[in-house]
DNA sequence: TTTTGATACCTAAGAATGTTATGTATATTT
DNA sequence: AAATATACATAACATTCTTAGGTATCAAAA
């Protein structure tokens, strides 16, 4: 099962950070390849969407590149400064109080009648 | 703590349609009394948000009308039809599967280094 | 009794954030 | 040699919210 987009809608940044906030350093594609693993090809990130977070979240300094060459090819690579730690727990706290919620709503019992 | 606006997004529906599955017939307004009751003010649906979706859902052949006046006052009610029932539980499964993927995610220990 | 707040519907402009499509280039595998 | 994977990026478009505005009834407070 592949999630209908817009789930995914809201969550990319947070859990860019997440990601960005267990491993030291990431570069994009690395980013797609490990959600795909991570999430058993449920999650598949398109480059369309995820280049222009990771540019967002730059911008709101969150982060910081360093440009490494494999060959002649480009690696972007991102971390989190301290304020992009700060940053992170803070929405992973959101979210996770987010999902808790939605969870309760889908399982509330049916009073029918 | 109100949720920032973009985790909403995606979630909307299934919200209401869950609401719909567990409760015979709602209108619009109640809904949003509804989830601001059952989620203690975290999530606070507009009405800019909320009578598009009901709109689009109907539209979709999921729900069926019906009106009712209070005194002079109008009341849209919602139901679901059939293809609404099972189309809510394709929703809810698919979003309980996209909470315990993204749980997944936000629980992963740090690897750093 | 007038004004405020709650109830109850609605739409439209704008913002945010995705998808899809496209472009460029290098490296590896078949 | 051609196809696939790696690796970056942007732009047109779609979806789905927020914010703001509109209309109207009813109840409670000033």
């Amino acid at each position: 099962m592949i999630y209908s987009s817009e789930l995914i809608k809201g969550t990319l940044k947070t859990i860019v950070l997440k990601l960005l906030a267990d491993n030291n350093k990431m570069y994009g594609y690395e980013i797609t390849q490990r959600v795909k693993d991570l999430t058993k090809e449920r999650i598949q990130l398109t480059e369309g969407a995820l280049y222009p977070t990771l540019h967002s979240l730059e911008q709101e300094g969150l982060l910081k590149t360093e440009i490494e060459y494999i060959g002649k090819r480009m690696r972007k690579y991102y971390s989190l400064n301290k304020a992009g730690a700060a940053k992170t727990k803070e929405r992973i706290s959101e979210l996770t109080d987010f999902i808790n919620t939605l969870s309760f709503l889908l399982d509330l019992k049916t009073k029918n009648a």
